[in-house]
DNA sequence: TATTGTTATACTCTATAACTATA
DNA sequence: TATAGTTATAGAGTATAACAATA
């Protein structure tokens, strides 16, 4: 119980998990959640350009897609310019599941923060908002379909 | 950036990565480092125990303490009153990795926490603590070889 | 020549089930 | 019958390398 890393890596496997349990209720992975969210806040992405944005590696990206798409939440389109690459659009239903899941995600950030006031919460989450600025100086470009 | 929980699981992604990388410099893996600490803190243990006590399956349990005698940080002795099982003794060796392994380990949280003062590292460790704390209701008992 | 999406493959990590020797 | 350690195996999850179409 000594180190703060410790405690760290513990609470944010455990945290993990949980959001990871909820969204399979919605038959999402972490990874498929990622990337419509991505996709909801940027608009259409090629496969290329929503891996960079979500950490994903671009052969896994492949299955991802693929995942959303059996499932009606994104539809590989033609790509405007680059008869390469698809342009991922998320769908209306796409947009229910992520209303559902966040929902479901405040729900399990309740539970997981039951133990503090509200004021800790807040507390808390800077600290750990300054950590991960601190620890992410890379500045990654959209690559957006449309431009906004 | 909205949701606290996935500050937390991303940051400690981040602190388990670097803290095995630091690990790595002396050829200890998470886990290998896990048992060690438990062994030093415990004494004696049979590996049944040792799993019990760091979370590890047994099964996986044979190859982490595989592992540790191979380096010399530990052996596998006879149990003084059960033929099946092993005691596994941490070794002077074993001892010196703990110790130069709790250096790196304060190098990785100073390099970690840098960006948070003195007063802000003790409010986020405490924070993380009663979470941790909350989450985890089970209480473990130790099976130790020779009693203290 | 480089890049997009794809496939096949390998690698890591971990858990499950079966086995042995003891209890 | 149950338990400690072991082994073999299987399952996620992810990354690497090669390929076809296109830039």
């Amino acid at each position: 119980m000594k180190h703060t890393g410790f405690l760290l890596a513990r609470m944010g496997h455990v945290a993990a998990k949980q959001f990871a349990g909820r969204m399979e209720e919605l038959g999402l992975t972490t990874r498929m959640w990622g990337a419509l969210n991505v996709l909801d806040a940027e608009g259409a992405l090629t496969q290329q350009a929503l891996g960079k944005c979500t950490g994903i590696d671009p052969s896994s990206m492949v299955s991802t897609v693929d995942d959303l798409e059996a499932a009606g939440l994104v539809e590989r389109r033609r790509h405007p310019s680059d008869r390469r690459a698809h342009a991922i659009h998320i769908t209306e239903q796409g947009r229910e599941a992520l209303s559902r899941g966040r929902q479901l995600a405040r729900g399990a950030q309740e539970d997981l923060l039951a133990p503090l006031s509200a004021q800790e919460r807040k507390q808390l989450h800077e600290l750990l908002l300054r950590l991960v600025i601190a620890t992410k100086p890379k500045g990654v470009t959209t690559d957006q379909v449309h431009k906004k």
